[in-house]
DNA sequence: TATGAATGAGTCTTCATTCAT
DNA sequence: AATGAATGAAGACTCATTCAT
């Protein structure tokens, strides 16, 4: 009946927070729909009512999680990039920097990373915050470029395109192996390409 | 104790291929979550009781659509380089062919595809289906380079990568436009990144 | 991932066992295999959910209603023993009193009981329910035949056979009367035999 | 609709004993419960709809099984009375073997044993097959008595209480062994009772 | 605000029995 | 007489959500 409550109180907002921390976290590791919002309530040390005050259903939480915590999980270099500011001595350094990155995190977030990808192909919330991140990474790469005075044709679609092959590249290395396929080969080649691509 | 049983007689073979067809069209449709066993029955217009005996359970239909249609839906380049012995005066031509044929079909079978690449995230049976397929594409090109004389070092890796490249394009372009995207220009850059990569 | 429940306010628990009291009393009824667990939920007055809440599945339900009622039931001599502090003056009034107490309760519940028996001879768990409780009651006689210097070999053995002949017999009373056997004849040989074993 | 049919060409007698001979050893094998009208068709190397042609339904084929085969599987004593004739040099012998044979007995059908008591406690049909099963081995132990002139009060009765007696033992050893009894000692025990009491 | 017990519609699956061939 | 494919009601169990306290 009632509609959801945004929190005011300290106490409030931290329980909220909490709820989506550890629900989102627990989903992440679990899978969505393996996981239920009373499990939910006690891994975020609340009771099971109390998350439809702060919640209208289980999706949100998700949803809330994702916003919160997509940044990290889906395009670390985003955060990598926003704290340093790079100077590029070669393209390649960074490439491999931004590889190396997103290998290590997927792996750290398996489960995570999975159930994102899933979701964000049933999902239009979740395909949305997932294609603005990545919009950021662009934008900061584009930035970066600039700043260094290295001016292309087309910046923002070879960024787009360059990002969509590493991801690519380092979520197979991650998950899905071809066993014909040799990925040391493979990495080279995407470097190259992708240095080709931003001269 | 009984097993699932394999139909020998024609009805009974037309039968167990309805439910995959309709059972198969439907989740794609609806998303496999969204689609309980009776209905699938209904969309069939067979009884519930008849699907545990062609099916072991309601996955099982899933994955023989997938089986029967992945080659379709998710790389029809696969049926179309079976079908003609092609002859490449331009590789700029065949892959201009290939996204077409990769656009259209998305554009056609919008969920079937979603679903499919969301299922491909959480269950490693459709995932291996998926990776079998994608591999087929790439040995058929491999193919279709040598018996055009096109010498390229590392041939799998680089075309997997430029699989990978022309996915990834058809399926934003299909779904997911960014707006500060011209997708005009991108597809002009994928081909140019793929024709130079297979040079 | 949630396991059950163990209530701990008052009205849970007096919820918990009304769904033990009730449903048992519904499987002794009309057979363990004859009722479902909307059934026992409907009986019980409460919903089929929360049944899942307090049991991990129906079997346990039963197991819990044995395990509350196995005394009463199956020996009520365990009951009586333990109130009393029995002095025997004679054995053969001992074991008149136990073989009209037997009867007795058979008789009140006759189904329960033979539910019961079945599933003992089909399930591992009833079965050991009703081991212990046996021989708890065979315990009991031990200590009073103890307690009142009778001393025999073997007392446990004997004590044994003693109440499978009783229970036998009290069971084909209530149930399986043959035509051809007296039955006041039977009691009476019944009685020398116990009484004369235990000497 | 159309009522069972009683088969009156030799073949068909010869199916219809069949699927009771098959089904009952499945179901005596794997229990009643667990074992399904298409099993029993399989078994039987026969379809599933001719069954209902002989049959009424499920239960009536465990039902003629018990009723051809209960002599072999309760009371083997039974056969074994029927073609020897018995001269007992001392009782002590007798129940010794009619022990022997029913717990080698029991051991070898398990599972058969198991399954007839339950249903027995379950189903009045059953139960009586058993009882007159039962009855008619005290009939034999009656004559063999008298053909040896051993004249005692209240034979029935008496009869009838050893072979529960020798029965509870038997099963006992077979399944549900107490760990603080000694079955050699309890053995010699039940011997005694049955020998004291047919003296 | 907060609790956590309670709800009940919904899920997948089984199986005795029927029926078209 | 025989087949075996087909039926569909019924069963055990789950879980997002609500509600009494």
């Amino acid at each position: 009946m009632s509609a959801t409550r945004i929190p005011t109180q300290k106490r409030s907002i931290e329980k909220r927070n909490k709820i989506i921390e550890k629900g989102f976290e627990l989903i992440c590791e679990k899978g969505y729909h393996n996981i239920s919002t009373p499990d939910i309530a006690e891994v975020s040390g609340v009771s099971t009512g109390i998350i439809y005050q702060y919640f209208t259903d289980k999706k949100e939480i998700f949803l809330e999680g994702i916003r919160n915590y997509s940044n990290k999980i889906m395009f670390p270099m985003v955060d990598i990039l926003d704290k340093e500011n790079i100077k590029i001595d070669n393209l390649e350094k960074l490439f491999k920097k931004m590889i190396r990155a997103f290998v290590k995190n997927h792996t750290i977030s398996k489960k995570a990373h999975e159930e994102l990808m899933a979701m964000s192909h049933q999902d239009n919330e979740v395909a949305n915050i997932f294609k603005e991140t990545e919009f950021e990474l662009t934008n900061k790469i584009v930035l970066i470029l600039d700043s260094n005075d290295i001016k292309i044709k087309n910046p923002a679609e070879k960024i787009h395109i360059a990002i969509g092959i590493i991801e690519n590249f380092c979520h197979e290395v991650v998950y899905h192996k071809h066993h014909k396929i040799d990925y040391e080969i493979m990495e080279k080649e995407v470097i190259k390409i992708v240095v080709n691509l931003l001269k």
